[in-house]
DNA sequence: TTGAAAGCGCTAACAG
DNA sequence: CTGTTAGCGCTTTCAA
C-alpha cells in the first residue's frame, strides 16, 4: 500500500523545505529553475496530489455544493442533478447529495450536517412537509451564516435567495388552452394540495384559462391529491382518489400536475372504458420516461430539468466566486417550458 | 450575517483556553462542572458546531463516501443511491455523487478528484467504456493508496475488492424457464455486448436454460445491442436494431437484459401487429417505473436496488471502521432477486 | 533563491 | 482542573 505523499515527505526526500516544494509546484517565480524541475519530477513520479481537505481548511472553501432534494428516485430531480453535476464539475466543484424524503426533520438534519463546513452553498428543492408546516427557520439561519442557497422548482417566496423556476401559471395556461383548442369541453385537473406552491400555481393557470374562455369553473373537477409523507404505498392511495374522481366527474380533457398522476389517471380511465385520446385527452406537467413510453404516449410539459440544474449551479457558483458584487440582489431565473406533443392529444378524428 | 463561532472565539469570550473549551464540550471529566456548564451554555447560545473540515484533517477521515455511477437518470441507480444514503446517513456519513456518463475518462477524473482526501471510500458501478477498454488501473491505484472500493452490479472480476451483485446467471435461468413453462417455443434475448459483464452473464443463463430444456440455441435470436457511449439519441438506434431483429426472427417469448429494451421491443412488436402477451410474452431484467406503468405491465426481475445500496454502504463502512480485521478478505454479497409477475406473461388462454 | 513561522479549526499528550 | 504545545497538510508572509 502506497501512502499518498505529502509536501512534507517530498521536502524531506529532496532535502529542501516544505514551502519550497509548495512554491515550486505552483510554479512560483521565487524558485530557481533547477529546484523547480527537480521537485516537479519527483512529484510526478510519486503522483503527488494536494490534499483537498487541507486546502479547504486553509482556503475556507470546499469547492463542493450541497444538493438537498425530496427524492432521488424521480426523473425530474435526477435530470436536475445531472445538470448541476455537469456545470459544477466543469468548474471544479463536487456535489454532495442529501435526501429529505419529503420530511421536514430530515431536511433540517441534512442542512445542519452539511452546513458545518462541508459545503460552500446549497441547491435545494423544498420538502412537502416543510411547505405544509411553513417552518423555514433552517433556511434563513443557513443564509444568515453566510452560506448561500439556491432554490429550484419548489421554492419559498418569503426566503430571499436565488431561485430557478418555470412559469407554472403561464405554462399551465398554455396546456389547458391546448386541450380547449383540441375540442375538449369538460376539462379537469389533478393537482396537489395548495401548500405545494407548484401545485397551487398550476391550478391557478388552469382556472385562468377556463375563465379566459368563459368556461365555468367546477370545483369538483379540481382534484387535489392528498399525499402521505414518507410513504411508499402512495400509489394505491392515489388510484383510489382518482377512481372516485372519475366516478363523480365526466371529463373529456385532463391536465395533471405531474406525469405519475397522468399515467395513473389514464389507467383508471381505461378501466372505466374510456378510450384515450378519443374520449379523454391528457396532458401532464413534467416530462419523464413514463410519458415517452406510455401507451398511448403522453403529451407533457418539459421543464428542462437539466437546464434548471445548470442554471442553479451557475447562480450558486457565481455567488460563491463573486461574494461582494451584486450583493443582496437575488435573481429568479425562469426557465422556459415546452409542450411535447404526443399521442394523448392527437385525435384520430379531430372534432374541429 | 452571523459568522459561525469557533472554539477560539468561545475561548476568548469566556477567557479560558481553547483546549478547555474543546474538552468541556466533549464532556471530559478533566474539566470542572462549573466551567463545563458555562462553556456549554455559551456554545448553545451561539449555536456552536464543530467545523467538519478541521475534524477531517485532524482525524484523517472525512465521514463521506464517494459514489460513482454511470448515469443518474436511471431508476436502478437511483434506488441504489437511496439505499446507500439511507445506511450511510444512519451511520453519520455523507455521500458525494459523481457521474461517469459511461465514459472512461470521466470515471478516472471523478475518481482522482475525490481520492485526494475528499472521501474515505468509494462505491462504484463501472462505466461501459471502461469495461470495453479493460483498463482498470485507476481502480487498482486507488485501492493501492489505501482507499477501499465496493463495486456493485457492474463489477470487475480481476479487481480485488468487496462486491455486491445479483446472481445474474441463475436469475436469468429462472426467467427463461418461466417463459418456457408459459408455453413459449421460440425464445429470444436482447442483451448487451459481452464486455458488459451483466449482459454476458444474463445471456449465459439464457443459453443454459435452453440447453437444459433441449432447445437448440439459435444465434440469430441473441441480439446484443450496440450502445453508443455518451450519446443521448440511443433510443432511435435501439429501435432500429430491435426492428431488424424482429424482421429476422419469429419469437413468441422474449427475455431482455433491462426494462428499456423490453419496453422498446414491445413497442416494435406492436407495430408489427403482435399482441402481448398472446403472441409474445416478455420478461425484463431490472424492475423500474416503466415496467409497472407500461401497458401491458411488464413482468420483470427485481434486483432490489435499495438493498444493494444498503449492502454496499455497509460493506464499505464496515471496512472503514475496522481497518485491520478481516484484511484482504474481500466479500461478495449476492442479493436475492424476485420475479415480479405482471401482464406480459399472463396469458388469457394458457397454452397448457 | 530558499526557509522559518504562523495560521486555517480542532484534538490530545503532556505540564503545570 | 486548566493551559501549553504540537500537529493534521497546505499556503503565505516575512526574513535570511
Amino acid at each position: 500500500m502506497k501512502q499518498k505523499p505529502t509536501l512534507k515527505v517530498i521536502a524531506k526526500e529532496l532535502d529542501v523545505s516544505v514551502s519550497t516544494v509548495s512554491k515550486a509546484l505552483r510554479d512560483s517565480k521565487e524558485i530557481g529553475e533547477e529546484t523547480k524541475k527537480k521537485v516537479k519530477a519527483f512529484a510526478k513520479l510519486y503522483n503527488y496530489r494536494p490534499n483537498n481537505i487541507a486546502l479547504s481548511l486553509k482556503n475556507k472553501k470546499t469547492k463542493t455544493l450541497g444538493v438537498i432534494i425530496p427524492e432521488i428516485v424521480h426523473h425530474f430531480f435526477t435530470t436536475v442533478i445531472s445538470g448541476i453535476e455537469h456545470y459544477a464539475n466543469d468548474k471544479g466543484y463536487n456535489v454532495i447529495v442529501g435526501l429529505s424524503n419529503e420530511s421536514f426533520k430530515k431536511e433540517v438534519i441534512n442542512l445542519e450536517m452539511l452546513a458545518n463546513g462541508s459545503i460552500d452553498g446549497f441547491i435545494i428543492s423544498v420538502a412537502k412537509e416543510t411547505l405544509s408546516f411553513k417552518d423555514f427557520h433552517h433556511f434563513s439561519e443557513t443564509i444568515d451564516q453566510g452560506i448561500p442557497i439556491v432554490m429550484f422548482d419548489r421554492v419559498i417566496d418569503d426566503i430571499e435567495c436565488d431561485k430557478v423556476i418555470v412559469d407554472d401559471v403561464k405554462t399551465s395556461e398554455k396546456a389547458v388552452q391546448k386541450l380547449i383548442d383540441g375540442g375538449c369541453k369538460n376539462i379537469g385537473i389533478i393537482s396537489t394540495k395548495d401548500y405545494v406552491n407548484v401545485g397551487r400555481l398550476r391550478t391557478e393557470g388552469y382556472k385562468n384559462t377556463l375563465n379566459a374562455n368563459h368556461i365555468k369553473i367546477q370545483n369538483s373537477r379540481i382534484l387535489k391529491i392528498d399525499d402521505k409523507f414518507n410513504s411508499d404505498d402512495n400509489l394505491e392511495f392515489l388510484e383510489e382518489q382518482i377512481y372516485t374522481y372519475f366516478e363523480e366527474n365526466e371529463v373529456d380533457g385532463l391536465f395533471t400536475v405531474n406525469e405519475l398522476y397522468a399515467i395513473t389517471a389514464m389507467k383508471v380511465a381505461r378501466q372505466k372504458g374510456l378510450t384515450i385520446p378519443d374520449d379523454l385527452q391528457v396532458i401532464g406537467f413534467t416530462d419523464g420516461v413514463l410519458s415517452r413510453h406510455a401507451f398511448p404516449s403522453l403529451t407533457t410539459i418539459s421543464q428542462h430539468g437539466f437546464e434548471m440544474g445548470e442554471e442553479s449551479a451557475k447562480l450558486l457558483i457565481d455567488r460563491l466566486e463573486n461574494p461582494n458584487e451584486e450583493e443582496e440582489l437575488f435573481k429568479t431565473i425562469v426557465v422556459k417550458t415546452d409542450i411535447i406533443d404526443r399521442e394523448t392529444t392527437k385525435l384520430r378524428n379531430p372534432k374541429k
